[in-house]
RNA sequence: GCGGAAGUGGCUCAGUUGGCAGAGCAUCUGAUUGUGGCUCAGAGGGCCGAGAGUUCAAAUCUCUCCUUUCGCCCCA
């Protein structure tokens, strides 16, 4: 201790709190309950569609995102966790799951051993953005993938399973967007018609949409200010250029919906951010989570596993926020626990101990005080800690220990003998 | 990367023209109630985000920075 300097009212730096990681969030019970929530009715509802789970790493080689993504996105261009490896290969925190499962399917050779491979999962993503509301640097998707079919069958699956999803999870008021975004035969035709047309009103474009018409011309279709000016009333639409082999199948896709009376809005704005979409791209919105409106996104990728180095098999698949979701449910209630073991005696300790560990390990859930207090502060805590049945245990004028039962609800108190405990309890159930 | 707003006990926030740092909730203690929830009394807990400046005097005024938050951008 001598080696300490004399310690005055200077704070040492060493006293300074770590903080948290902007945009890094910490999840206490109530958001912890939401998220295990979404985890077991997705894995329930998705594995009823015979979608399998699969887990890939949160690391991949940073190429990876580059050439799935697209190498002139924001996502790939300045929001990546990006780190160097021993070797001085780029590795990055995905930003998303559908690279690292495609990944995955080609490494594992999976188009070999089945035709159609349903494959989700769940976890952490990473991006660092600004964060604001439904908007975390860690944030949290589900992403679900059907590969090896390029039947509009799979199309109105897909977007099914998302519905049974949401509806499962008690949310109304989700709006569903479709659009089709043809293929690499049709889109150019209808991208050069726009570029065209945008080109002769750019003076009149916002500075961001004078931006996007080089970089991403599709976006300016969903520019929020652009979006009334005259001139966006005639702008080429896409069912003007789309090829008849994507028309069948969105119309295919659309009539499945209509028929199993899954309601959807037809926007010919809807894009994707992200370059591998083609043909169907549908995306769940809601109005009550901020300036973030998209709950779930995705669509129809047919030509990424092969730039990817893969086989030739088509995919379609959608990732849903997992934040933005918590955002409109309600909160949870955690499970009750049976019991709360109150110690009156300190010679009662060890036997406090072992009834409670028995009582666990006869199925039952609660806890038990660590230590002898004050028998009111004792039932306090019994009382915050919500169990149904709070257990005295205390000695008699014997010295013999006695466990009192008391029902929390009914304000009843009975004596139980020790060995009847388990039975007991188990029995009001 | 660009804007707006906000930072005061654990939480939610008051704090007047600059003049001793406050309330509610929460926590703990005590009283009362049959051994918890109600009521009453009390206590602990603060570098007022950080640093400079103005002033006899700054939570308050000025500047810089940091953080958080809501938007823009982007995306799920």
């Amino acid at each position: 201790m001598f080696l300490c300097p004399a310690q005055g009212t200077e704070k040492s730096p060493n006293s300074m709190s770590i903080k948290r990681i902007n945009g890094f969030a910490d999840l206490f019970e109530t958001d912890s309950l939401l998220f295990d929530f979404m985890e077991t009715t997705c894995r329930k509802i998705f594995s009823d569609y015979g979608f399998r789970e699969i887990r890939v790493p949160i690391m991949e080689y940073t190429q990876l995102f580059a050439r799935s993504i697209g190498t002139e996105t924001d996502v790939v261009q300045k929001e990546m966790y990006t780190f160097p490896d021993s070797h001085g290969t780029n590795q990055s925190l995905r930003p998303e799951a559908t690279a690292g499962i495609m990944r995955a399917y080609i490494s594992a050779s999976l188009h070999a051993k089945e035709s159609v491979s349903k494959l989700f999962t769940y976890g952490p993503m990473f991006r660092c953005e600004r964060p604001q509301k439904g908007r975390m640097r860690q944030f949290h998707q589900i992403d679900c993938e059907l590969l090896g079919s390029n039947a509009p069958t799979a199309d109105a699956e897909i977007i099914s399973l998302l519905m049974h999803y949401v509806d499962a999870l008690g949310l109304t008021d989700l709006t569903l967007r479709m659009n089709n975004l043809g293929c690499p035969e049709c889109r150019p035709k209808y991208r050069a018609a726009l570029v065209e047309y945008l080109s002769r009103h750019e003076a009149d474009l916002c500075d961001d949409c004078k931006r996007r018409l080089h970089t991403n011309p599709l976006r300016v279709l969903d520019c929020k200010k652009d979006h009334d000016l005259a001139f966006m009333k005639e702008v080429p639409v896409f069912l003007d250029y789309v090829c008849p082999e994507c028309a069948r199948h969105y119309e295919t896709v659309t009539g499945l919906l209509q028929e199993n009376n899954i309601s959807y809005i037809q926007d010919h704005c809807l894009v994707r951010g992200l370059d591998y979409y083609c043909r169907t791209t549908f995306e769940l919105q809601s109005s009550a989570i901020g300036a973030q409106t998209a709950v779930a996104g995705g669509g129809r990728y047919d030509g990424l596993i092969q730039n990817l180095g893969g086989p030739n098999v088509p995919g379609i698949g959608f990732a849903c926020g997992m934040e933005r979701l918590a955002l409109l449910l309600k909160e949870r209630q955690p499970r009750r626990k049976d019991f709360y073991m109150v110690c009156l005696d300190e010679s009662c300790l060890h036997t406090a101990f072992r009834l409670t560990r028995e009582l666990r390990l006869a199925g039952l859930s609660g806890e038990m005080g660590y230590a002898v207090a004050g028998i009111k502060s004792s039932m306090r805590q019994a009382g915050k800690s919500g169990a149904r049945y709070t257990l005295l245990l205390g000695s008699d004028e014997a010295a013999r220990q006695v466990v009192a039962v008391k029902d929390m609800d009914q304000g009843t108190q009975t004596d139980v003998a020790q060995s009847m405990l388990v039975g007991t309890l188990s029995g009001k159930d």
